[in-house]
DNA sequence: CATCAGAATGTAATATTATAACCTAAACTG
DNA sequence: CAGTTTAGGTTATAATATTACATTCTGATG
């Protein structure tokens, strides 16, 4: 994991790296990261909680950009197609990826008290891919773990 | 894996097993397994594809039973409770437990283009969920994992 | 049996999340 | 610049899920 979002850390950090990220690959792949895909990347890495897409729009409407659900699941389904961001199907909400360009099994904890996510390094997946593979004989092609429980803060809190 | 769902079988016993074991639990329990919950019970098991909510609907109003989102969400969410049905978060959409009666981590692989569901072994989960404790200091309470891609005979059609 | 409390269900309305369809504007391509 | 592709605007609607409150059923108790 290449971050442990329960200590506390420079989080503008965190967003500049996202979005230095987010160009760099775009311009590797020839797509355009556009002001509202910039900003929604931006909206999405604003804190370590997983944000809804209607969470956005009243964001987006403030900044003037235009709001309406096409526009931010439009942004949202690019950002998730380049792997910057993830979808916490839990949750029905998004979170942005700490290594994003190389696709990879995707692995979340989610505190079920502040919502906080942090992403977890999946290799041990890895594993349980390749024997559904072997002894099914199915083809995986993607995959998702979420893990729900509560982070050190909230342990303490109750 | 208690057993492999691409494989040919008696599907009835799959049903009859369901219910059966779900019938012990809420004895065990000392809760009630009413008309409306068994019949949801039944029509989720009727094949091995994870169905939603509103596909239930029509089938319970067919045979009589009251058929309004609330019903049929309070039967899934006491199956739920019980262990008996599983949620798949990426589908929107419930499918039966394999194993019910011990709460476990979940584990399923879905054919995204049949979309039959197979419940894996997830024994090997745990230790995700040992490492982020052990590292993050969270307390990890539930899991699922959900695994996408082609069936074997999805494969050959393609 | 009569009564009561809790559990389960009925019913109407509404909230939340996501997509379809169709049109316009901007950006690359040669 | 003309043609093509990509992105965005707009309206409507689909799909999923919950709230709130009234009613009925069930099992326990006196
Ligand atoms: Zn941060
Ligand atoms: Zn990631
Ligand atoms: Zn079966
Ligand atoms: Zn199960």
């Amino acid at each position: 994991m290449t971050q442990n979002v329960y200590k506390s850390h420079d989080h503008h950090a965190c967003i500049d790296s996202a979005v230095a990220e987010a160009r760099r690959l775009c311009d590797e792949k020839g797509v355009r990261l556009t002001p509202v895909r910039q900003r929604v990347l931006e909206l999405v890495w604003d804190n370590h909680k997983p944000v809804g897409a209607y969470d956005l729009l009243p964001k987006l409407a403030e900044e003037g950009f235009n709001s309406a659900p096409p526009t931010v699941y439009r942004a949202l389904d690019f950002l998730l197609d380049l792997g910057l961001v993830h979808r916490i199907n839990s949750l029905n909400a998004f979170i942005g990826c700490n290594h994003p360009g190389h696709s990879h099994p995707t692995c979340f904890f989610v505190c079920r008290e502040c919502g906080m996510a942090q992403e977890l390094d999946a290799t041990p997946l890895n594993e349980i891919a390749r024997q559904a593979e072997q002894q099914l004989g199915v083809r995986v092609e993607q995959q998702m773990t979420e893990l729900m429980g509560l982070c050190p803060r909230c342990q303490k809190a109750s």
